[in-house]
DNA sequence: TCCTTATGTAAACACTCGTTTACTTACGTC
DNA sequence: GACGTAAGTAAACGAGTGTTTACATAAGGA
């Protein structure tokens, strides 16, 4: 006989996890409008009213699965004299996990969604962000952070170009270490 | 008696004007999804059906009225030696008219008008801009002005934060008009 | 003047989607 | 081992939305 772990068919705790481990793929993946319920739960393998009993709807489980992302990383951690190498890193090649910062987006075109990713981006990736930088310029610099890096996943994952789908053209690259390097230096 | 302008009572081109003009407000307003077809039409005077007869449908109504907000003006008309005053100018102070880059970002949620605005902003917005820039770089000075491009509108309309939310605050400005004007300038 | 056609409207249709309700079933406890 | 509660499911509900259909009416020529 196996070691026989503790597996119960059913477990709340464990379809509770697993819902909000589905939405995270999904929501990524398709955004928050086209997103519906009833593709995650059935990745999920559970039926889709459970969402409504575990989470309190969809809008609460897409706030629930945003802040699971945040919570993966931080970028304040990085060392400041290879900030711009190393975001720029995290951004373009850590595709396998899930970034907060394109569901975000896909959450902009609906208002109710889009209020909640904001108090989110402010509180757990603008304001850390501000302080991390510090000085008298720190809300700017957090200002330019947020820019640049909104553009880069609006230009490559929202409205990609032909030229550019997918991939990050090693020039524009350089470029983006650059100016993500320049927010610490100047 | 007054000059009597001809204005009939049923008029099929001026009814589709009312109603391509009335859906550029409302899209560039409320987003793709979020402008309903009532909502529009409403605005217009007119039926909703209409829609259907004179566009073929919402989809095409968006695609026409995103046509017509980028036939108002063109980028590649600015002197190059005060591209990033005039650019930030334009896209920060002109919000009365109706601005096709916001409108093309709320089409980033729904697949379908998503495809609508990649089309459009590479037909009509990357390659002249790529050709206006010209040389060896120009296919990545052009990628460099939609990032920042985007990155500004995200960061202003779509996740506005409570910091600069609808003004542009002078120092980041200031840095805007610096990064547009680079990309010419390198 | 009458009649055809284009123009516009009202209402219903068809479909999606999040959510709720009623019911079933497995788990833990006495 | 029976029972009560928690976990899960199936199905229907209700609201919203783009679109179609059936009908009304103004315009303009024969």
């Amino acid at each position: 006989m196996e070691t026989t772990i503790e597996t119960p068919a059913r477990d709340a705790d464990r379809t509770r996890a697993a819902i909000l481990h589905a939405a995270q793929q999904v929501f990524a993946a398709k955004g928050f409008a086209e997103a519906g319920v009833r593709d995650i739960t059935a990745l999920a393998g559970v039926n889709p009213s459970l969402v409504s009993r575990y989470f309190g709807g969809k809008l609460k489980l897409f706030e629930a699965a945003l802040d699971a992302a945040l919570n993966t990383r931080l970028m304040t951690d990085l060392p400041k004299d290879q900030f711009g190498k190393m975001i720029v890193a995290r951004f373009a090649d850590e595709d396998d996990r899930v970034s907060p910062l394109p569901m975000m987006f896909s959450a902009a075109a609906d208002s109710e969604a889009r209020a909640i990713a904001q108090r989110l981006l402010r509180e757990r990736v603008f304001e850390p962000l501000k302080d991390w930088f510090g000085g008298g310029d720190a809300d700017v610099k957090a200002a330019r952070f947020m820019m640049v890096s909104l553009g880069f996943f609006a230009y490559r994952d929202q409205l990609p170009l032909a030229e550019f789908a997918g991939r990050v053209e090693p020039r524009l690259r350089q470029w983006l270490e650059r100016e993500f390097q320049a927010i610490v230096d100047e």
